[in-house]
DNA sequence: CGTTATCTTGACCGTCGTCAAACAGGGTGG
DNA sequence: CCACCCTGTTTGACGACGGTCAAGATAACG
């Protein structure tokens, strides 16, 4: 376990307390838990479809998706996480993950037996009440991309998911003119959207040329938010941002 | 609430008991909830995306799904639910509904006010247990069906959906030569795979004439599964058929 | 038996995938 | 500091998968 001058864990008391009233007590079990922090590469595996899983564990940089892949060979991102997201909570109770958990830049990531972790949700209801409202809105997530990859087309598609990564990196507030970054590649992107690459290139082009982004290298900003949600068929609904 | 010689609510327990093991008392509380049994007629909506959700539900007979409805109109079907399948769970921890639940065919539903069922997985881990199964299990049918729709061709999604569904009507045994019934019109099977209706109708065709299954009204008759299951690309991992 | 929903088929079209090549950028090693 | 390479972006030409539209056939239903 690293020295450090901060207990990493508190990020991961903090994400639960974004959904539940932890008590001190509950706190004080969680920031004991033993850890381990570790480095991963991008491209790079934490958690694998088919095999064991004990474990979960809390992004404190970089990003990391769920993806699956098809008999074929191609791949389909599920669910992007982004930094405070916790990982694999469905080891908790599924000990064969039906999907992988991996990093797409470099990721550190603190590591948890995902038993352990258990244990405190069961002895502290908040913790359980938590991880429970923290799972079903990844579900919400996963209803919404099915709508968005479903039954809109590419553009639409594009621009729903800018929407939707911008307002959890930054939250909902004060959006038009802001800018933020995007460490992804179009073919992630493609990945995450059901398109290729190419038609991705295309869709950014489109909306920087209609003026609704701006873009420079990594980094996007948002010309006009309005219409740009318009164009998204974007609301924030599916988030649960309140509790 | 009717008189009847069998408690529907029995149900319920056997649901949850397919997840966890319930207790004698866990099963005795559950019994002993009150209900309303309500008759929907197709089209008819159970649970209404935004409004406010305090109910759950058994779903004793039909066809229902989850769905959301894109600003343009088009309806992107998100889960299946059949006989046996309970409602609404995410009602217990989120009031404000992410998605519809509709029915398809009339339905027979068993109608419980969600704070009941909380108080008595608060109760008895086994239930809170047994319920965040069945939260999981749907999380990874989304999952699949999100790589369904994302990286899939035509062909293989309609081959995977009537893969799983016959599945979870019949269980995952003996399915070669078997037969069952699909009361889904081919603009609803659109809906579910991101497709249209006409195209449905050639994809079934095209599995017709090479010989996969066998058409008869609303009833489809698999005559090779391992080659219909390869075309798919299916398997039932994600299903987490065992616990 | 008439009316309506659903299925089926064909012709046509558009969105998006495929393929390929040029270009930009960032890191590494000489 | 430059040459090189590798990854990612950009662009164009072309093709195909699946959507659209419309009409006729079939089935479901009152």
């Amino acid at each position: 376990m690293p020295v450090s001058d901060k207990n990493p864990l508190i990020r991961m008391v903090d994400k639960l307390a974004e959904h539940a009233k932890v008590s001190d007590e509950a706190r004080a079990e969680i920031l004991q838990m033993p850890y381990v922090a570790r480095q991963f590469e991008p491209g790079s595996y934490f958690v694998r479809e088919g095999a064991l899983a004990d474990k979960c564990g809390i992004l404190m940089s970089g990003l990391a998706v769920c993806q699956k892949t098809s008999g074929a060979g191609d791949r389909q991102i599920v669910s992007i996480k982004i930094a405070g997201d916790i990982l694999g909570l469905q080891n908790l109770y599924l000990n064969t993950p039906d999907h992988n958990i991996q990093a797409l830049t470099r990721c550190d990531i603190i590591i948890v037996a995902s038993k352990v972790l258990k244990t405190a949700s069961e002895a502290y209801p908040a913790v359980s009440h938590a991880i429970t409202l923290m799972m079903l809105k990844e579900a919400s997530m996963l209803r919404e991309l099915l709508l968005n990859i479903g039954r809109r087309d590419a553009l639409a598609r594009v621009a729903h998911f800018l929407c939707e990564f911008a307002i959890r990196i930054d939250g909902p507030d004060k959006i038009n003119n802001r800018s933020f970054e995007l460490p992804m590649t179009q073919e992630q992107l493609g990945d995450t959207l059901g398109l290729t690459a190419v038609h991705i290139n295309r869709m950014l082009k489109i909306l920087a040329r209609d003026g609704l982004i701006a873009r420079n290298g990594k980094t996007i900003r948002f010309i006009d938010w309005d219409r740009l949600q318009d164009i998204a068929d974007f609301s924030t609904r599916h988030l649960h941002l309140h509790q």
